[in-house]
DNA sequence: ATTCCATATCCATCACCATCGATATCGAAG
DNA sequence: CTTCGATATCGATGGTGATGGATATGGAAT
């Protein structure tokens, strides 16, 4: 999952789109997301990327498998919101794997 | 360079090797490298991962742009070593730029 | 100078993916 | 039921990247 939610951030795009999220709803159907919910429909996100709406699709639908959104249809959108704990999970995943230990009694497999 | 570390990351070699590198030195040329500076040399991730020798340098040269590890030529070895300050920034851009703010004021271009 | 070892580079191949036009789905009105 | 708006899916295309064989480089030792 781990690797699903990296491969989905290292995107340009989707980086942005969740970036975007983050910093607040801003969309056009405002009347269906609270502020506090930061979250968005597809048209928004076209608006602001540029791109296509089937591109945008491909992009939430990937952003949504990794866990780091999920979808609920409101009223006629479908609209996106981020996942807090997703990106906690990755956060402690990644410091707890990825960041080096110095500690020799941790090391299972030692060296020579 | 946030995007950079991400994509060298979401690869399952890639991530291997920096996951295998911060459990510690697990090296053939240990005379070389000390217990606490969790390197290792290009022959010992091909010994890992089972790939051939071309395509972990490519992987090593991937992660050495992205500032994920550096290189250091000791004797008959090329080593490379984990950057723990790299990590440290992904961590704490990811948290800054995609973490959820409900904060309304802190909102600039709010919504509606 | 030659040989050997470790690694980097070159090059070709294959697979995956971002992108978008066309089309399908789906719900809400009218 | 038909229409319309919003989004999902399909299919094709172009580009990027992972992989490895062949080869080049570079240093150390004989």
């Amino acid at each position: 999952m781990v690797l699903a939610m990296l491969h989905a951030l290292a995107d340009k795009t989707r980086f942005t789109i969740l970036q975007w999220m983050a910093k607040g709803a801003i969309a056009t159907c405002c009347d269906r997301i609270a502020a506090f919910e930061n979250g968005c429909c597809v048209a928004d996100v076209v608006a602001v990327t540029g791109l296509a709406q089937p591109t945008v699709s491909h992009h939430l639908k990937v952003l949504e498998k990794a866990g780091l959104v999920h979808k609920e249809p409101r009223g006629p959108w479908t609209c996106y919101f981020p996942n807090p704990q997703a990106i906690d999970a990755l956060l402690t995943t990644l410091r707890a794997e990825l960041y080096p230990k110095n500690d020799a009694e941790s090391n299972g497999s030692s060296c020579c």
